[in-house]
RNA sequence: GGGCCUAUAGCUCAGUCGGCUAGAGCGCGUCCCUGAUAAGGACGAGGUCAGUAGUUCAAUUCUACUUAGGCCCA
């Protein structure tokens, strides 16, 4: 590569505070301008590939800044890789399908029901929800431009489109061909008053209300034992009706008791509940109950015709509430339905679609649940059945957007069975990496014990399952658009040219394989976890496009919310790529776990705890909070706030403050530096600090390729802010002096190079974390004065380690040097002694000979940080005269001891005196807004004790100040300030004159 | 009820293979600096490493149990 020239001349100045979210701004502007990402796209085509993929983000509301969190890992990596020469998708995703959506657009309609959607025109109603996930859409991109994130955005795929709907087509059909499809029942939480099922999160999330109930206690008699009776607890008496069996716990105890002249039986536990007295007969474990035949509640209806009343175990029986004996009623329970199918129970589903009961129940015909409790009571009590009824309050579901109470109501359903699928599963959920570790656990413990996966869903904006039911008992599964096409009997001209949603992909009608007549598909749309889960084959062109999905499947990575995913993404794209390939789908998954509020509190509109996106990247900009999100155990919640981001921001300043250094001095030296890279260094007089913080540069730079290679990027947060500490902290403030002093040489160039070296680099490092502020501190420090350079640092390869740079027993000497500095100016503070005041000697006690070397070596560092001019040694227990002081309290078990001779000689003194003086004469300068540069003549009246320092001191005081003439005060004339004050105790009073700077 | 995770300073969290005086930031206190200045720095106080038992020469670290919290399943 040709060397430029760098023109130091065209370093911008740097404002000492900075706007961060308006550099932001800038920036992104500046992207935009410049075509940067297609630039690095192009730069990296044909590369060796890494293959990201992107789960989906509902496209349904604004982005919250707990999205923000997962994003940042997503652009963090792309870009990493992109700096190490990956080509890449950089493909964005958005879910579309869903009730989620629908619930939003039913929102905005004002509709209540799935009565409304009819009445208002399923086309239309699918129309509004395909716009609210355009709208969306577009607002969750600038969002997410806004947060940094580089990605094709036109590009973005849509779970919506007809390549993915036809993707799951294809996989249901192959799901078909294995038989895995079948129609069963489920049992679901059901709202009457909306018409429609609640998934189980909806109910989890948000829909539980403390409710009080009439809970009733039931005798029902045992078949031919007189006046023997099982007491059963509910507090769901419209179940009654649909009454199979009742379940107690076989290992638990129950009693046999006497009471007015009838025998109960309940659980050992809950006898309190009986009134009156009454007797213990028996106690026995509760399998002796099992297959005790009872009559039923209403044995009579005709709904109840054939069925026989059993006792059953169920190991969830509980002595703590009810009697242990569980009414069991299959149709009306998500436990009583898989009990039931465990012993092939009927279930009795009493309920229409709007809950009422169905014709069948007698004088419960007709009657809406709601109202049911009091019909049923009464004829219960008729019945002379009812043992007792008490309220009851317990926490209960209901309907989340009508307040509702949910019942349960049995309804057909469609499934892939898992049995025969599970363990291929498992199998190839153990190839995966799992990020952190016990992921895999998790995932193969929920695939252990789901359930066949249910696949529809009775609604109206989704996957149109392809399943077409035939009323001679066959059903078809049609596996894409073409095979539809072949199929179709009629509607095709109707759905022809429509997305493959409902309410058009319903007029087209197929002949049944098995007895030709005309059939419709299904009502039912599909579960979107398949439209999420198909993303690695329909995003990458499975049936289009096999070569292209080769080169780009499995993906190298994905990254999302841990917690529930494991049932929902995790589960469908390891599902169906087991399905299709039997392959990973992705080979490495970083999990994170989720966002709260400051104070750990869940984020809620109605808590008002909400932070939203747009806001947090206003008030702290996008850079801070990527910064916060990296720096996070992604095992662990985050409590997000914007406190966090204050911390963060001063670590930003401090880097921003070295920038602004360099940029200030280089300016005015213009050194003749050349661009960043190690050969730059060589034949450099390299002093010890140069050498010592070029080390850690390389020790920080290993480390970050190491930790984001293996997708752990939390500790290199750490490592960035402790490289900032040592430059700013260390190199810097103990070079200050070589930047600052007059001239051009080989030192001064030396400590230019570094420093560039260290702030071009650092640059690139932080580049994928903070990709804002790592733009403008290189577009200043590399583009405005160097031609060649390359055009964005995201542009620019990620910095390799330098062995040859690394010097470890360097940066061991170092960190002994500061500790006993930190040892030393603890021990002045517990002398009360000012470092401005000169010390003679110090003892340092305990330091091994080669320590003691080490000492000798960095002399004159301790001698200016400590401004003690002799450091002597000694063994470890020696007793010192009273003028020796260490620092307090220290543990007495400590290696070394540092001690300093407090005793002062008149020199010593007059050295103080004169140091003194300098800070008051620079503060001076500062109060009469001097420059830097300006010389100053400088003019005073003291005390004979302070002048006699001054004379002594009067060349280093000169120096310091930059006077170029010092006098009497009684000779000063026009000057600019003049001040009264004392020093040490010496009264002086100082006056200035300003000579500008010239150039 | 089962599985997984977590528990370290007032707060938020590091702590590698079991090892020496358990760390950081914030907050707090004392002081310094005032040419990084709506900043910066030094020094300091603050810990029964949730509890109990075990393994070990040695346990914050490994094991078991208990308690509390979180997530998931039922």
């Amino acid at each position: 590569m040709k060397e430029s020239k760098l023109n130091l001349n065209n370093l911008k100045p740097v404002v000492a505070m900075p706007d961060f979210p308006a550099i932001e701004r800038k920036i992104l502007e500046f992207w935009v301008e410049k075509d940067s990402f297609n630039k690095l796209r192009t730069k990296n085509k044909g590369n060796q590939k890494f293959s990201f993929l992107d789960g989906p983000i509902t496209a349904n509301n604004p982005m919250g800044v707990h999205h923000a969190w997962g994003r940042t890992y997503k652009d963090l990596f792309q870009r990493y890789k992109a700096m190490l020469g990956y080509d890449q998708r950089y493909q964005n995703g958005f879910d579309c399908q869903g009730l989620w959506v629908e619930v939003e657009v039913e929102k905005e309609l004002g509709f209540n029901s799935k009565k409304d959607i009819e009445k208002y025109g399923i086309d239309k109603f699918v129309e509004k929800c395909k716009e609210r996930v355009n709208k969306y859409s577009q607002i969750q991109t600038k969002q997410s431009i806004r947060l940094g994130q580089w990605m094709d955005w036109d590009n973005s795929y849509y779970t919506m489109s007809d390549e993915n709907n036809y993707t799951i087509w294809y996989f249901l059909k192959k799901c078909y061909e294995h038989d895995w499809i079948y129609k069963g029942h489920d049992v679901m939480p059901w709202c009457p008053r909306c018409g429609t099922a609640l998934s189980e999160h909806e109910i989890v999330t948000e829909g539980y209300k403390e409710l009080t109930h009439p809970a009733i206690y039931l005798k029902f008699p045992i078949k031919n034992r007189e006046h023997e009776y099982l007491l059963v607890w509910t507090t769901t008496p419209w179940t009654l009706s649909s009454n199979v069996a009742c379940a107690v716990h076989p290992e638990l105890f129950y009693n046999k008791v006497r009471s007015n002249g009838d025998i109960y039986y309940l659980i050992k536990s809950r006898t309190e509940i009986l009134h009156g007295k009454y007797e213990i007969l028996s106690e026995f474990e509760g399998k002796e109950l099992l297959g005790v035949e009872y009559s039923g509640p209403y044995d009579e209806l005709p709904a109840q015709k054939g069925v026989v009343h059993k006792v059953i175990p169920w190991e969830e029986v509980t002595g703590t509430d009810g009697t242990g004996i569980v009414h069991i009623a299959p149709g009306c329970g998500k436990e009583d339905f898989m009990l039931g199918k465990e012993f092939n129970l009927p279930a009795i589903a009493p309920l229409t679609e709007d809950g009422n009961f169905i014709e069948g129940f007698g004088f419960l015909t007709g009657i809406n649940v709601h109202d049911s409790a009091k019909p049923v009571f009464e004829d219960l009590t008729k019945k002379g059945m009812v043992y007792k009824i008490e309220n009851y309050t317990h926490r209960y579901p209901v309907c989340w957007r009508c307040d509702s109470e949910v019942i349960f109501r049995l309804v057909d359903e469609w499934f892939i069975k898992m049995d025969e699928l599970r363990f291929q599963i498992m199998e190839v959920a153990k190839q995966v990496n799992w990020i952190p570790e016990f992921g895999l656990q998790r995932e193969l413990d929920w695939l252990e014990n789901m359930q066949d996966w249910c696949i529809s869903k009775k609604r109206y904006w989704g996957l149109a399952l392809p399943i077409y039911n035939c009323s001679c008992g066959k059903f078809d599964v049609i596996g894409g658009k073409e095979e539809l096409k072949s199929r179709a009997a009629s509607g095709w001209d109707k759905f022809d040219g429509h997305t493959p949603h409902r309410p058009w992909i319903d007029d087209v009608k197929i002949k049944c394989s098995a007895c030709g007549k005309e059939v419709s598909r299904i009502l039912d749309v599909g579960n979107p976890w398949l439209d999420a889960g198909i993303v690695p084959y329909s995003t990458m062109n499975y049936i289009s496009n096999r070569k292209y999905w080769e080169e780009w499947f499995p993906a190298d990575f994905i990254t999302e919310c841990f917690p529930g995913q494991f049932r929902n993404w995790f589960y469908a794209i390891l599902t169906m790529s087991t399905v299709l390939e039997n392959r990973i789908p992705f080979k490495t998954l970083l999990g994170y776990a989720l966002m709260k509020d400051e104070h750990g509190e869940d984020m809620h509109k109605s808590s008002g705890n909400v932070i939203w996106f747009e806001e947090a990247a206003e008030k702290m900009g996008a850079d801070i909070m990527r910064w916060i999100f990296t720096s996070h155990n992604p095992q662990e919640n985050l409590n997000f706030g914007y406190a966090a981001g204050h911390e963060t921001k001063r670590k930003m300043l401090t880097l921003w403050n070295v920038y602004s250094f360099f940029v200030t001095y280089a300016k005015i030296d213009l050194p003749q530096i050349k661009p960043s890279s190690p050969d730059a260094l060589k034949g450099l007089a390299l002093t010890r600090l140069d050498a010592w913080i070029l080390s850690k540069l390389q020790e920080l730079t290993q480390s970050i390729r190491e930790r984001w290679d293996a997708y752990d990027p939390a500790p290199t947060v750490k490592h960035i802010s402790d490289f900032i500490e040592d430059l700013s902290g260390w190199y810097v403030r103990r070079n200050r002096r070589r930047f600052w002093k007059p001239g051009a040489d080989e030192d001064k160039l030396a400590a230019y190079q570094t420093l560039y070296e260290c702030l071009v680099t650092l640059t690139k490092l932080i580049a994928p974390i903070m990709p804002f502020f790592a733009e403008e501190l290189y577009q200043n420090l590399v583009v405005a004065i160097d031609p060649n350079a390359a055009e964005s640092v995201h542009l620019t390869s990620f910095p390799e380690a330098q062995a040859n740079l690394r010097n470890q027993t360097l940066e061991a000497e170092t960190e002994l040097v500061r500790e006993l500095i930190s040892l030393g100016l603890a021990a002045r503070k517990s002398a009360e002694i000012k470092v401005r005041q000169p010390l003679a000697n110090s003892v340092v006690l305990g330091l091994s000979e080669e320590q003691q070397k080490i000492v000798e070596k960095y002399n004159s560092i301790f001698s200016e940080e400590l401004n003690i001019r002799n450091i002597t040694f000694a063994e470890k227990n020696k007793v010192l005269g009273d003028n020796f002081v260490k620092s307090k309290d220290e543990a007495g078990t400590d290696q070394y001891q540092f001690f300093i001779d407090t005793s002062l000689t008149k020199e010593l003194e007059n050295e103080g005196l004169a140091r003194e003086l300098v800070h008051k004469i620079q503060n001076l300068r500062k109060t009469a807004g001097f420059d830097v540069v300006d010389r100053i003549e400088f003019y005073c009246e003291a005390s004979d004790k302070l002048s006699e320092a001054i004379n002594s001191y009067n060349t280093y005081i000169t120096q310091e100040v930059l006077a170029v003439k010092m006098d009497k005060l009684s000779s000063a004339k026009e000057v600019d300030i003049k001040k009264a004050m004392t020093i040490n105790g010496e009264p002086v009073t100082i006056s200035l004159k300003r000579i500008k700077h010239q150039g």
